[in-house]
RNA sequence: CGCGGGGUAGAGCAGUUCGGUAGCUCGUCGGGCUCAUAACCCGGAGGUCGUUGGUUCAAAUCCGGCCCCCGCAA
């Protein structure tokens, strides 16, 4: 199967390399330009670019599929297949209609639900005990093609973001190396979406950051590990702005205020959230620090 | 040269303004108390103060270069 892989982030890398361990020719992997990242603007590659140098695949990056010559190039590659992962790109008509196979995805959510940009922090912000991956064919819509697989995993409760996305990024690759198979072999499926069902994840803002304590402990809780590690939730202590990374739910309650501070020990910091409920916060960044646990932290603040 | 914060004992911090014996909390080691303890009391070990030059009788502290870390911005 000669194959055109489209990816950008770290999601997509072991779907990338998992083509690449099945034996499949990978005419060329396609990735977003290098831009200006991090302190001092450096110029940094994407790591599916990095991926794909590494394992002697060429690599294109235009600047959009509808410039001047990009699609003449693409169909120049003769792919059977196109896979797209996490590229960041909205594929042309023209492009979806090129290969043999046509054009597939492999996107972190149980679709229809959760289409668009940030499935994995989504699908834990809103307290979901479940979600997966889901290779479909790609269609004009975003995120709207007809399913050929799925697979579901459970969200751990004290799973945060980071964590989820490594593993949905596995199961991802793993999924997506049988349905290639499945593709060649004549015995893919296709489903055509629930169009009622579908709900979208948009794309991830610090407006999402700060803590509102007057939700209860559990919802703070899923919004702490459902923004890891960016843009990550937020609140103020001591007239200082402090990032969140880890929470649990304490067992007890309490009658102050939300937003109080209920005392912190080694086991973290206590806030009194909505309904009587308390959230421990156990791990922080203060700002110019390095992420931390809260044990670490009051070794030097005393609250 | 995009903007700002930071590097001091294993961890987290104070001390830098105004140079003058390396300090706090925790951990760790030893001893004590206790039915017992992550509690309490006593004692000890542990730091070239990121690095490198300079000023000075004297530099964690003042001045210059460099390295690394964090945030913003993308």
């Amino acid at each position: 199967m000669k194959i055109v892989f489209m990816g950008t982030p770290d999601f997509a890398v072991p779907s990338l390399n998992r083509l690449l361990a099945d034996g499949h020719q990978l005419a060329a992997v396609y990735t977003n330009p290098d831009k200006p990242k991090n302190r001092g603007m450096k110029l940094t590659p994407s790591p599916v670019k990095v991926a794909a140098l590494a394992a002697n695949v060429p690599v294109i990056q235009p600047r959009s599929l509808r410039d001047e010559g990009v699609l003449e190039e693409l169909a120049a590659l003769e792919p059977d297949l196109i896979v797209v992962a996490a590229y960041g790109k909205l594929l042309p008509d023209d492009v979806l209609a090129l290969p043999k196979y046509g054009c597939i995805n492999v996107h972190s959510s149980l679709l229809p639900k959760y289409r668009g940009a940030a499935p994995i922090n989504w699908a834990i912000l809103n307290g979901e005990k479940e979600t997966g991956v889901t290779i479909m064919y790609m269609a004009h819509a975003l995120d709207a093609g007809d399913i050929i697989a799925q697979a579901a995993t459970p969200i751990g409760p004290e799973e945060d973001a980071a964590a989820l996305y490594t593993r949905l990024a596995d199961l991802g690759a793993e999924l997506l190396s049988q349905t290639v198979a499945d593709i060649a072999a004549g015995t893919a499926g296709r489903v055509p979406q629930d169009e009622a069902q579908h709900t979208y994840a948009p794309m991830l803002s610090r407006e999402l950051s700060p803590i509102d304590w007057s939700r209860t402990a559990e919802e703070i809780h899923d919004q702490i590990r459902g923004l890891v590690p960016w843009p990550a939730a937020t609140f103020e202590l001591e007239g200082k702005t402090f990032k969140a990374y880890a929470s649990v739910v304490a067992a007890e309650t309490t009658q102050a205020d939300p937003g109080a501070l209920l005392g912190g020990d080694k086991g973290g910091i206590r806030f009194a959230c909505g309904g009587g409920t308390v959230l421990c916060i156990t791990e922080l960044q203060a700002p110019g620090k390095k992420r931390m646990k809260a044990a670490d932290f009051l070794r030097g603040h005393k609250l």
